[in-house]
RNA sequence: GCCCGGGUGGUGGAACUGGCAUACACGAGGGACUUAAAAUCCCUUGCUCGUAAGGGCUUGUGGGUUCAAAUCCCACCCCGGGCACCA
């Protein structure tokens, strides 16, 4: 018999999902009505891969590493023990998949069903061990019911609110867009520049939970390159916020006779020479009766236009114009002129800045720029007092200087001296904003809210803060997604559901009078953010998850994903699990000890790398993206496992060339090769399982060596798994099979065996069917599930079927590691110069005594060393 | 500009807390088997000087610390990624 990837990985898929031998226990039971549900799962494993949304392109050979690499940490935890859930399924909603039904004309609806399929037929294809009772996809009304309850809860708790503002727009979606899913200027999705729209629009409140969301991310165990990006992304800045009074308003009807600026460096207040407002600020002080002249008019006019076409520069220019008035210094009385510039924002701090020229860059260029004064008020040569004429700011810390009696204090001492001294006010800002759920598009849940024109007029709502506005009752979710022959974007700021009058038109659940249901739906991320919580729970009806199972199971335990999620899914889920903790709908206890504190979903998350072609970034645009499909075919999937596994540490990026798949079938033959030894069909294979016995005894040495290697290898695989070092893992196994193949005759079957179950995590296909041809005379003859009559017998004749995944994994013994003997190092001015075998725990005395006879040395130590260093069991250094 | 990650043979990569650089593969060359090819098996394979024995050099570059540096420190170059007028 042959290796046959094939037809091997045909049949156990068949069987392993006959057995759900890949399913733990979630049923939940109550033994009597005052009891608490119980789950029978004994060490549940979370174990999940990041969401893949299908994609028309299907499923690339990077997406398959991932998962693969997912899959043999999964097996090897099973193996351990663990009851492992590693569900499946797909983020079937949002802009990309419907972006590609508009290019082909298929609806979505239609086109989902196809992607599905093909995408679940690619996945089946890879052998991994997935829950595949639990699959979901969020574009099931089964399943959005549930993401629009979470919206109703986060109404009902002021966590989702409307409010007008500038936001993201992009013209070739046609939607509004979250920031973090404006990247670098450009859309997340289409790569369009994003422009600025003003509009009202439904938001979750993230800016709430910034100091959590970065203050967990101590407590868990993250790839900190994610962890990183989350801390600048939530843009934490302590400083303070200062009060300038303003002369010269003419005609300012509400009194407002100053202005409060934000800054960090409070200590630097000395060295204000002028006060910036962004243009928006301006505006509305002018909307609020500030008569200004034509000048700033027209810059704030021209300006606020400009913003709202451009996106963002490489270089953004800094342009301004003087405002007619001037702010008081609150530290030294002075008065300094406000000026409008473009590169002050609206939306960051107060809006209005004191501009420190000599001390910040910006400042330092504007200043340049309008010729305004510079003066330097901390100096780093303290105390020689004179500092240089600056050619660039000096942003770092000294001591006070030009400020008065607080000449001499240094520069972080002053902050809070300072701001205390003007009566300021200690504040913290963060970058983060709250995040914009509103999509005007077609292809996503609809947000399942009210709006009723009536109620509005009289203040009346389900909130106060949100007249008008009522959440559908629960009773009627889902509110379901019509079919709509144009689903086209409008380009408007509605979505095409907005002119569809059946599904708009709606009773208002406070008066009952006509009123209008929400159009647009919500974003993508939201389905994603809380999917793991739906996975152990597909089943349930009636909530979106059960308390007890959910209590069992989650945490997730592993997750995996791309870091390219670092500040967006991987910040909503974190969010959205804290909303719904604090809401009260949603608790885990610390499973395992982990440091979740129930309000952390994924304690443990490694980002892997990226699979590139030719050392180029796949892309359906530059035509190279290689699909695992024909690889599959042409290898078997054990093979292209492997061979994923084995080209890069799974944490790196990876350059996948073709050839070496060749080699992992090669290595996979030499495999099946030495098994068939130990295969009762094999003639060889009986002979020697007639008698092990004589086997045993034929070589001592030799065998002491093979379990060596055996027990190390055993370690290393384990330990390797552990830390997602695949590559190394596997050629531990290589290094194995190389000296079983040296030493054939002293192989033991357990020996087979055991390389069997280390080869399982990668190989799941291989690793089965040798495992069932080396036991078949201990296991119950099989019978494959093809007979379709038969099957509720052979479920029961199954349960003797065992698989190799099913198996312990195998545990090495600590005294069969250690050596006896070591390679002794001999140098000579550091340079090797001579290596020779002995005992260890050898005594200085007798390495340099034996290391000094040998004749490789001999030539170079004619005088007595200077030095000698001695390392135990390892080398000898002479200094000569 | 700032912040991460990385730079090791022809290629992918290995090397625990400083202690044998190049494990394991891929590719290449040579050989065995074969009428032949494929497959398989065996040998060689960092660079360099030398007929050889043997020597010298080598982890992006330049310096430093050390008995000893891919590993630690300083400066710089290159590649990949993220952030970017956030006061």
């Amino acid at each position: 018999m042959r290796y046959n990837p094939k037809k091997i990985e045909a049949k156990w898929q068949k069987k392993w999902l006959a057995e759900k031998i890949y399913e733990p226990d979630l049923t939940s039971q109550r033994k009597n009505s005052r009891q608490d549900q119980t789950v029978k799962l004994r060490k549940p494993f979370y174990n999940l891969m990041m969401f893949p949304y299908p994609s028309a392109e299907g499923l690339h050979i990077g997406g398959m590493r991932t998962f693969t690499g997912v899959d043999i940490y999964g097996r090897i935890k099973r193996m351990q023990g663990h009851d492992v859930f590693e569900p499946i399924g797909l983020d079937a909603f949002g802009i990309h998949s419907e972006n590609y039904a508009l290019k082909t004309g298929r609806h979505p609806m239609k086109q989902a069903v196809i992607l599905k399929k093909n995408f679940y037929r690619q996945l089946a294809a890879m052998g991994n061990g997935f829950a595949w009772d639990e699959r979901l996809e969020t574009n099931d009304p089964d399943y959005y019911r549930w993401t629009q309850w979470i919206f109703v809860q986060m109404f009902r708790h002021g966590l989702a609110y409307r409010k007008k503002q500038a936001v993201n727009w992009c013209p070739s979606c046609k939607t509004v867009l979250a920031d973090e899913q404006v990247i670098t200027g450009r859309c997340e999705r289409c790569d369009s520049e994003v422009m600025k729209k003003e509009l009202e629009q439904w938001f979750f409140r993230t800016t709430k939970y910034a100091e959590r969301l970065l203050n967990n991310l101590e407590k868990i165990d993250w790839s900190e390159r994610v962890k990183i990006a989350q801390r600048n992304w939530i843009g934490k800045s302590d400083g303070a916020i200062i009060r300038f009074p303003l002369t010269e308003i003419p005609s300012q009807p509400d009194g407002k006779h100053f202005v409060d600026v934000f800054t960090t460096r409070p200590d630097t207040l000395f060295g204000a020479t002028f006060l910036v407002i962004s243009p928006e600020l301006a505006k509305f002080w002018m909307d609020i009766g500030w008569r200004v002249g034509d000048d700033v008019r027209d810059y704030v006019k021209t300006t606020l236009a400009e913003r709202a076409i451009q996106a963002r520069d490489a270089e953004p220019k800094k342009t301004g114009v003087f405002s007619g008035i001037y702010g008081i210094n609150p530290a030294n009385q002075e008065k300094i002129p406000v000026w409008i510039a473009d590169y002050v924002l609206a939306g960051y701090g107060t809006g209005a800045i004191m501009a420190v020229p000599a001390h910040d860059e910006r400042d330092f260029e504007f200043a340049k720029k309008y010729n305004l004064p510079i003066k330097i008020v901390v100096c780093p040569h303290y105390p020689e007092k004179t500092c240089p004429i600056l050619d660039e700011a000096y942003t770092g810390e000294g001591h006070l200087v030009g400020s008065s009696v607080f000449d001499g204090m240094t520069s972080i001492a002053a902050r809070a001296t300072i701001v205390k001294h003007v009566g300021g006010k200690i504040t913290i800002q963060y970058r983060l904003r709250d995040w914009l759920i509103s999509r005007q598009r077609y292809w996503g849940p609809p947000i399942p809210m009210i709006y009723c024109e009536a109620c509005a007029r009289n203040k009346k709502g389900e909130r106060n803060d949100t007249p008008g506005w009522y959440t559908v009752p629960e009773k009627n979710l889902p509110v379901k997604l019509p079919f709509i022959k144009n689903f086209r974007p409008t380009g408007t700021d509605r979505s095409p559901l907005a002119s569809v009058a059946s599904f708009y038109k709606v009773r208002c659940p406070g008066c009952k009078k006509e009123a209008r249901r929400e159009t647009d739906v919500s974003d993508t991320f939201l389905d994603s953010a809380w999917y793991f919580l739906r996975y152990p729970n597909v089943k349930n009806k009636k909530a979106a998850w059960d308390a007890a199972i959910t209590k069992k199971i989650l945490p997730v335990d592993s997750y995996i994903g791309g870091a390219e999620h670092s500040v967006l899914h991987l910040m909503y889920a974190r969010f959205l699990t804290m909303a719904l903790h604090d809401i009260g709908v949603l608790n885990f206890s610390a499973k395992g000890g982990s440091a979740s504190g129930g309000e952390e979903p994924f304690p443990k998350f490694r980002a892997h790398g990226l699979i590139t072609k030719d050392g180029a970034k796949m892309s359906k645009s530059k035509g190279n993206v290689v699909s695992p499909d024909e690889y599959i075919k042409a290898y078997g999937a054990d093979a292209v496992r492997m061979y994923l596994a084995f080209l890069a540490p799974f944490e790196q990026d990876g350059d996948f060339r073709d050839t070496g798949i060749r080699g992992m079938t090669r290595f996979l033959e030499r495999v099946w090769r030495m098994m068939q030894n130990f295969s009762s069909r094999h003639p060889e294979g009986a002979k020697r399982l007639k008698d092990p016995a004589k086997l045993r005894d034929a070589s001592p040495t030799a065998q002491h060596d093979i379990q060596q290697v055996l027990h190390r290898t055993i370690k290393k695989v384990t330990e390797d798994i552990e830390h997602l070092h695949y590559n190394t893992a596997i050629s531990a196994l290589m290094v194995l099979l190389n000296s079983f193949e040296k030493h054939p005759e002293e192989v033991a079957q357990e020996y087979g065996g055991v390389f069997l179950k280390l080869l399982a995590p990668f190989a799941p296909h291989v690793a089965e069917e040798l495992w069932q041809q080396m036991n078949a005379h201990t296991n119950a003859k099989l019978k494959m599930p093809n007979d379709k009559k038969k099957h509720s017998a052979f479920s029961i004749q199954y349960s003797a079927f065992r698989s190799v995944h099913r198996e312990p994994w195998p545990k090495y013994n600590p005294r069969l590691i250690m050596e006896q003997t070591f390679e002794l190092v001999v140098q000579v001015n550091g340079k090797v110069r001579g290596r020779v075998s002995v005992s260890r725990g050898i005594s200085e005395a007798d390495v340099v005594a034996t290391a000094r006879a040998l004749e490789s040395v001999k030539p170079y130590l004619a005088a007595l060393p200077k030095k000698t260093i001695f390392v135990p069991d390892k080398l000898v250094n002479f200094v000569v």
